[in-house]
Formats: structure tokens, sequence, C-alpha cells
DNA sequence: CTTTGTGAACGGATTCACAGCT
DNA sequence: AGCTGTGAATCCGTTCACAAAG
């Protein structure tokens, strides 16, 4: 570490930054065994990649670990959490309210882990006013409102495709930095807001498509039995 | 390998193949403008990607295209759902009824869509009989005999995280070759089998990594006292 | 010994830029 | 002229393989 600052400007890969969460999951788990210690090796396993891809990523955060040894479960566990800001809670809007928005909002586990359910908005009258798991769904108009009386850091669209480039619009517009979508449909925002989505349709199409390739039953089959796909998932 | 069938040995790489129903459901909204054809450009426009990008995906389905002229939207439309293995309709199941798989078996526009629910199963005693949009949930010991049944081409796994493995081995045993996975742990399946997972928890952590790396607020707070951080112990 | 950490090789995906067709 | 289709160049991520460290 030459001259500087001491906080690190690391780089991290996106690809590493999407397999974090999938670590400290698999650190959780590993805990249990009461082992004081973990193996690239066992990591692996239990996050399901393979040991070098874990070396490599966890290269990225520091030299954390031990040669001959392995990484401290617990160390490890802490410098992950502080990596993925997971040391503060961040509150989270949801923005839709109709099955899956209620799902959501019904789920538990949810402030539990560190996203906290700030509030809750729908543009439907019928909608707005009523209590959901000690919530008062609130009109979306008041979105700006909300935002000013508490700090609101993450959006979760849940409503139809028609109304989320709007959704999203008024979320960036009171200040959320950081959206996750599940309407079926495109969402733009500017380059400073993070975006991510859930798509149940397109992962649906996506698995369609490897099954037919594999001469998936159903009438329509005709392909080669020799068909060797490759599955999707790493 | 050398020759052979005349059916396409074509490869369509993988990140390719996930982009494709985005593009499908481009061209759904394009055919709404009217025009006959779209261009590389519009479509890119559409669907949220680059020109370049939009061009080299199409080229490996074939050369559906006509220079000077762009893609004849329907032509497109048809060749992208043949290719993705929508001609048919693919029978899901989703095992795991509550929040997450009661707001997915209630959602409507599923069936619409090429993918209808065949069976609801659950281990729960006290759901197993009741009804969900018209769908009796059963017993998930029943998977075998409702993939006897009628074919099961798709499983859903909306169950809790302890859950999910020994759902999915049942999955598999009973025929299922693709799999969406929506609890929040690692499912291993034979390579033979499509897997994909939908983690909300993921997600949420990833936006907070770059949430934290923009320097957002945040309420302070709450992990526990032990976070003065250790060194690996020696 | 064991296991990390990492340069180097590899392979896949994206972008460039232009030849080729209409 | 306009726009596609595609080799070539580039970027990014993964895997290899081994030196370094305990």
């Amino acid at each position: 570490m030459a001259e500087g600052s001491k906080r690190q400007a690391r780089k991290i890969p996106e690809a590493t930054v999407a397999r974090l969460p999938i670590y400290l999951r698999s650190l959780l788990e590993a805990a249990g065994d009461g082992l004081p210690t973990i193996s690239s090796e066992r990591l692996a396993e239990l996050s399901g990649f393979n040991a070098a891809k874990v070396r490599k990523d966890l290269s990225y955060l520091g030299s954390y670990g031990t040669r001959g040894v392995g990484y401290d479960v617990e160390y490890l566990q802490y410098q992950m959490s502080r990596e993925l800001g997971l040391t503060k809670d961040w509150h989270v809007v949801i923005a839709g309210l109709g099955n899956l928005g209620h799902a959501l909002a019904n789920y538990g586990g949810f402030g539990d882990r560190g996203f906290p359910v700030a509030a809750l908005v729908d543009a439907d009258p019928r909608v707005v006013g009523t209590d959901i798991n000690g919530i008062t769904v609130r009109h979306i108009d008041e979105l700006d409102a909300i935002a000013a009386e508490s700090q609101i850091d993450i959006g979760i669209i849940a409503t139809p495709a028609s109304a989320a480039q709007e959704v999203a619009d008024r979320m960036i517009a009171a200040g959320v930095s950081s959206i996750l979508n599940f309407a079926p449909t495109i969402v733009s925002v500017p380059a400073e807001v993070s975006l991510r989505k859930v798509d149940l349709a397109v992962e649906l199409q996506i698995l369609s498509f490897y099954q037919q390739r594999r001469g998936g039953a159903g009438s329509t089959s005709s392909l080669p039995p020799e068909t060797a796909a490759a599955p999707p998932a790493g």
C-alpha cells in the first residue's frame, strides 16, 4: 500500500460483487459448523462456485486468508458485510401493492436483514389508506413528502408495466438512487442511479429456450437426442 | 461431428439467449407503431441495449433482416418465438404457497403467455386442499402422480430455503427438467436440468454495495456490538 | 505438508468499423 | 443513400498453475 488515503479505492468487478451476497450467506451456514476457519474449497462447495473463483473474488476484498489454513469465518463475514454496506440499514419503499407488492410487503424477513420497509405507495385510491403488515399505504403523489420525512434509499417497483417508468422517475426525483424493478418492462434511469431487474416472464422464456433445445416433452419436439445444451446456471 | 442434420447447429451464446425475451417484448411494443419493419437502432432503443449488440444477437438467429430497410416486425417476432420455444405451452408447477407462491399462483397473465399453471403443491397440511385461483393445492408427495397425470415442464420453487433442495430433487425425480428457484439458497441440479434463480435478498445487497460506494446516506446502525473487527486469530 | 494469492493464459461477450446488399 | 451482417479488435471474466507463506 503506497502512500495516500487508507480508504481503498479497490475496483471489484461487477461479476464479483454479484457473488458476494452468496458468499456471505454461505459463511452464515458455515458458522453453524463451529469451525473457526473455512477453506476456499469448502466455501466453493457451499456457494456453488469453484475454489479458484472464490479465491480470486476474495482477493479483491483484500488478503484476508491465511495460507495453509483458510479464511477466518467471522472476520471474513464482517469484512464482507462492511464491503456490501450491510453495517447500516437501507430504507425501502415499495410501489404498487397488487399481488406481488402485497407479498413483498407481507414478507417479514426483510427488515430483519437490514432493509426495513419505510413506506408503501400506490396510485389506486382503493388501496391507499389500507394497512399492510402494520404500514398504511399512501398515495404515490406523496413520495416527495415521504422521502422528506425519512430517508429512502431503495425503491422497489411492483406496479404494472405501464406505470413503471413514471414511478421510477418519481422515485428518482424524490432522491432514491437504487431501484429494483419487478415490472415486465424496460426502465431507463440516469447513470448515477443503480437499477436491477427481476423479470419472471423473461426467466420462464429463457428456461423455455433450453427446454426446447433439450427436446423437452410436448408434441412439437424433434431435435436430435444428442442435443446436450449447457444449462444457463453457473 | 462432421456434417449431418440440416437442422441448425447454431450456437447462440447464453448472453444472447437471455436477451431474446426482451427483444420479443420490444417487438410487441413496436407492432403498436403500425410500421411493418424496425431498424436495429429502434429496436435497441426499445430494448435498452445498443444497435451493434442487437444486430449481432439477431444474426445468431439467421439473416432475417433486409439491408437498407430493417427487420420485418411480424416475421422476426415469429422466428424469435419459435427459437424460444414459445409456440407451445409449457406446464408449470408451483411448490410452496406462502406469500410469494400465493402471489405467483394468483397472478393471471401466466397461462396467457404460454406457461399455464398445471398444479400447486405444498407440504403444509393446512394449505393442502385449499383453492387458489381455481386450483386445488395438493401435497408435495403427490408430485410423481401429478407429473404422470399431465406433463410438467417447469418447476417453480417458492418454499423456504430449508426445503428448496429437497423439493428440487423431487421435481427432478418426477421428470421436471427446468427449475426456477425463488428460495434464498443454493440448489444443485444435474447437468441436464436447467436452473435459474431469482433472489430478492441478493439483489438488495448488490444495490446496497453500489449505494454505499456512491456515499448514500442510510441510517447508521445496527450490527452486533462485536463490530470492532478482530483481525484473524493468531 | 496445506492452502492462499495472483500473474498468465484462455474464452466469451461487447464494441468497432466497414464490406456488402437493397 | 440507408441499414444489415460480420470479421477484427477489445474488454471482461474465468480458469490454470505455481510461487509464496504458514
